[in-house]
DNA sequence: TGTAATTGCTCTAGTCACTAGAGCTTCAAG
DNA sequence: CTTGAAGCTCTAGTGACTAGAGCAATTACA
């Protein structure tokens, strides 16, 4: 039986973060000590290690809801879950691609600022001129 | 003079967002209509694109203040503002390094499932099981 | 000039995934 | 048996908007 400190040790998921899970439904409500704090079973530390790790891969909260929902049912196809972590991996990758966009622009913003005062500063000028940018963005 | 309508077409920020900016106080209060409509310059509009450009780049609404205080001194050093862009600078390459961890993990989860069901479905025993990740991440 | 569609106004509340704090109780170590 | 850490519930705050209700003003057209 592990304390929320215990789990929150092992998972490394903040001791706030599993009582919001729980109220979320995404972890069940433990049972409690006589003085009404929450024990966690083995498995319940394991679950919050899923959402610790899927969290950690950027999944929303929904979709580990939906995770969890398929996990409990190993008999049924896993497209549904294989769908889910391709869109994850659709959606991460459109992330990079935007991200590196910014670090080019950013990169000339940030480096080709040899004024001395605000009133000639390149980032000043650039934030301020769309034009001024090699391509389009955001 | 325009209606906070043009300005939403002309800088593409959406009508309740530019209102919303008003009441954080980055963009100030513009005269009105005698119908108590807002009616902006050509200067506010060039405050809202300037804004529109920052957080296109992924400043946050506090670094678009400064960046927006500073403008208005246009006599001080500009080391600030250079600042500001280099520290978004390092934390857009922070971000594009995350994500591509953790578009490696996603792609090795996605792609290796060849199980039937969800019992064997790669994707559920890779998040329940950190070991099976190549390398750290979160 | 009339009227209808569009646009605008304020205000409150909701989003996501937590995080912080107040004020109290229980637990574990010495 | 005491003390200090850890736990409890509850409310409210974060960032950057977004949605909706219920009105008022403006604009286009007949």
């Amino acid at each position: 039986m592990f304390s929320i400190g215990d789990l929150s040790r092992r998972t490394g998921v903040k001791v706030p973060t599993i009582r919001y899970y729980e109220q979320m439904g995404l972890v069940a409500a433990p049972e409690r000590s006589e003085g009404n704090q929450r024990r966690y079973s083995r498995q319940e530390l394991e679950r919050l290690a899923f959402i610790r790790h899927a969290r950690d891969l950027g999944f929303a909260v929904e979709d580990i809801r939906s995770l969890i929902d398929l996990s409990g049912h190993p008999e049924q196809p896993c497209g549904h879950a294989d769908k889910i972590a391709e869109e994850q991996l659709i959606s991460v990758r459109e992330k990079i691609a935007q991200l590196k966009r910014l670090e080019a622009e950013l990169e000339r913003i940030a480096t080709c600022c040899d004024g001395k005062t605000v009133g000639d500063c390149y980032v000043i000028r650039a934030l301020s001129d769309h034009a001024l940018c090699a391509d389009e963005h955001g």
